[in-house]
DNA sequence: AAAATATTTTAGGAAAGCCTAAAAATAGCA
DNA sequence: TGCTATTTTTAGGCTTTCCTAAAATATTTT
């Protein structure tokens, strides 16, 4: 069984992973969990000895089999909590992930697997990221930076780069939900700002918020 | 914030507390967290400087206010975790207290507030205990225990002493169930044990058993 | 009331997980 | 290729929470 600590750097270089192809670095670890890289040397070395990370000293980690699925399983319930809390519980989907870093701790395959059932085998949580399966599989969609679409050119709002909850606050302030069609009626040239008509009202979004939106061209 | 560890002892005072009035020694909390007396004399310095109990060495502790009040959070979570599994979850009554046991560390007021809601505002959790409510005040009832029924009396099953799985699972395995209805209809002088009418069918409980479990007359 | 017994505390130590500062290794560049 | 800058590891320390063994205190028995 891994201890919390252990179960936060897999799922930190699980997440740093997704990113690379490359082995994960002490520093970038270290960055990601907001700790030093001398604690995460440390914590490289036992769980090298657990089997759940190559390591080989200044050359980096990677995830072994046995970690990665580990890894998968931390990440499944993370975000079936988050839809447990945003369906069932009026949470709103700034605040979620914060109580949903706690609950991914819970040890207990029966109540994982409950939960999925309960909430009825969800395919993405409410940050439109997808939730693996009971075996460990995970369904990556075809999604896009919305940055990258031309003018007259439609897509769906599947998902969010960055999910903090300034940006997610700011998405709710202008009525921008997941799901939502966007529709680009105009790129701006000196500073790439984007007009796009969403729900039948028009909104000037910024280079940043364009490179922080995923879609799925329909 | 209190730890994982702080937390477990707050509960273990909080329920050495219900069975006397005297203070809680030492050794007895540590046959209840199942630790050393040592290790508790240190923890409770610690906890006495918090102000969460109140402590003079070799005299015992009792909870101070905010004590009380920080335990009786956490039971309610307990509580309330104990009745999601149970009621949502497909748990049985044996196996909902040891995840239970994790989720009362989750720290949010808005989730337990928010899960008291989407569960209806249970009054009792799945072994008959009560579930103290946002403010803290908990309603006990006048319960009593079975063995303290006399021969043509009848009561309701509302409670177990002791809720060991195994004990539990005993009590599945004869479809004897919270709210049901008992008769005594013979109580031998030999070994106390006492046949009682359940559902239509006639149960022989032994001693231990009818000390463990909980009624209201009828 | 003294002796024996039981309880509680103190002393000293271990493991986990974090830190800072210094040393070692690697990577980047002239 | 050799020097410099960056990255990583090692060394040594701190806190938390646990432990065992010994000392101190309280309780019970004679
Ligand atoms: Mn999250
Ligand atoms: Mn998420
Ligand atoms: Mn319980
Ligand atoms: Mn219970």
């Amino acid at each position: 069984m891994l201890t919390h600590s252990e179960e936060n750097y897999l799922k930190a270089i699980f997440h740093l992973s997704l990113e690379t192809d490359e082995d994960i670095s002490t520093n970038a670890i270290a960055l990601k969990i907001n700790s030093q890289p001398s604690s995460v040397t440390e914590m490289l070395k036992k769980m090298s000895d657990k089997s759940m990370i190559s390591y080989q000293k200044y050359k980096g980690v990677s995830l072994t089999e046995v970690g990665q699925k580990t890894a998968l399983k931390i990440v499944r319930k993370h975000r079936l909590w988050e839809v447990f809390l945003f369906d069932k519980l009026n949470f709103s989907w700034d605040e979620v992930h914060e109580i949903a870093e706690q609950l991914e701790h819970i040890h207990s395959d029966k109540l994982t697997q409950e939960l999925d059932r309960f909430l009825d085998y969800p395919q993405h949580d409410p940050h439109g990221d997808p939730i693996p399966n009971r075996a460990g599989f995970i369904q990556y969609s075809e999604k896009i930076l919305l940055a990258t679409l031309q003018v007259g050119e439609t897509a769906r709002f599947v998902g969010v780069k960055d999910s903090s909850a300034v940006f997610l606050q700011y998405l709710d302030k202008r009525n921008i939900a997941l799901g939502d069609l966007l529709t680009i009626s105009f790129i701006e040239a000196f500073d790439q700002s984007m007009h796009v008509l969403i729900n039948d009202s028009n909104h000037i979004l910024s280079k940043q918020t364009i490179n922080n939106i995923y879609v799925l061209k329909v």
